[in-house]
DNA sequence: CGGCCAGTCATCCAAATGGTTGATTCCGGC
DNA sequence: GCCGGAATCAACCATTTGGATGACTGGCCG
């Protein structure tokens, strides 16, 4: 039986030199390939499913410096825009808030690994990956459950809208005239929004809403 | 001449695999050791010093998931808690806001590199800092010359370090209560924070903070 | 030495914000 | 066709925040 064939997708070299050289300890898998960001992995896709040399596996990074990020390209390469069948796709990521593994298994991800992961745990969900299971680190196994178990309230379109407003520092009269509504109901909207994030001002609700990937940070 | 003996300092396996497969491939260099946060960083350079094979070059990441952060270990370095005289540390990190490098060059760090810097930019960087060099990455070097010359004016650092409470959503007396002042001497210092960066309220100034990098969003 | 600035605190007042209650309209689902 | 949620608005009141002025201290610089 040959090896799995890997595609590392992740823009710092330090972090691939790491994975490569950790994934050359590990018998039975063979890194074929590399990207520095989601364009880049999708080409590389392309070039070996043209080849006949498919990858087996891809170990993605969600946040790259510039280009594609890591959610879209897993979309993609799971809608088949690489080939297909298109490869199980294990994210390895250093983030861990809801909204990122939402967002990542909505788009078709096999698993979510930690960056801080001891090797034995990263081998492991490799191989599980490949061999089409899913893999969850411990951590983010746990996030899930306790948010299935108390799902926060989903905020409205119309309150995220407001939030990105308040969040460029828009007072509630500016808020108001820009989306051609009362003040009072803009102090409606942003109470019911304190509520939702279980805040009660609103540099606390930029804060919450940025942690959870509501809105843009930075 | 014998190698540059250094010590790695990251949470991150991932990582230190990375660098350690990166500096394998420079000559003259040479990783005698690994911590994965501050606390056992000092322990091993205490170990080493003691055995009489001091270290040259502390590679140090800022952030730690747990134990001691980077900032506050090199603090205690360069006093010489792990023996003397210190050895250059090289800050090697992800992030380049203005708070963070301030905070590192303020702890006596010798450098500041990026973690998607080029291999070659970072086996320039860690060759001048064991010279007793000052490292800077282009970005980080651009962005301290542009604060000089930018008559921008510069808040102070307890401006900076109210500003990082304000963003978590703190009130005036939350923060007044953990900086140990009064909620007037807060006062003050958002009023002059709001002249210096030409806003006028709290949630802008946060907005208008998080895109100067002066402070992290998210 | 004298001046200047950062940091500290106080007081007063005006404006903005937070919290509550209640009401109307519209839309989609059962 | 009724119910519930989203969106809209109003009025009220307590608290927080913003803005101005003045004052004291300690350090740094020329």
């Amino acid at each position: 039986m040959s090896d799995i064939r890997i595609l590392l997708v992740d823009d710092h070299p330090v972090v691939r030199a790491g994975l490569r050289a950790m994934l050359a300890d590990f018998p039975g898998v063979t890194v074929v390939a590399e990207a520095a960001d989601g364009d880049a992995a999708l080409a590389e896709l392309r070039r070996l499913h043209t080849l006949g040399e498919p990858v087996d596996l891809v170990l993605m990074d969600l946040q790259m410096g510039a280009g594609m990020d890591g959610v879209t390209a897993t979309g993609k390469i799971k809608a088949g825009e690489a080939g297909s069948p298109p490869p199980p796709v294990l994210i390895l990521t250093t983030y861990d808030t809801d909204a990122d593994i939402l967002a990542a298994v909505e788009a078709g991800a096999s698993g979510y690994m930690l960056k801080d992961a001891p090797p034995e745990q990263i081998r492991q969900a490799v191989l599980s990956a490949a061999a089409g299971q899913t893999a969850l680190a411990p951590e983010v196994a746990a996030r899930l459950m306790g948010r299935i178990r108390n799902p926060s309230p989903a905020l409205s379109a119309r309150e995220v809208e407001l939030l990105e407003l308040l969040a460029t520092g828009m007072s509630n009269r500016a808020m108001a005239k820009q989306l051609f509504i009362s003040e009072a109901t803009v102090k409606t909207h942003l109470v019911h929004i304190y509520s939702k994030l279980g805040v009660d001002n609103r540099t606390a609700a930029i804060a919450a809403a940025t942690q959870r990937r509501i809105i843009r940070g930075r």
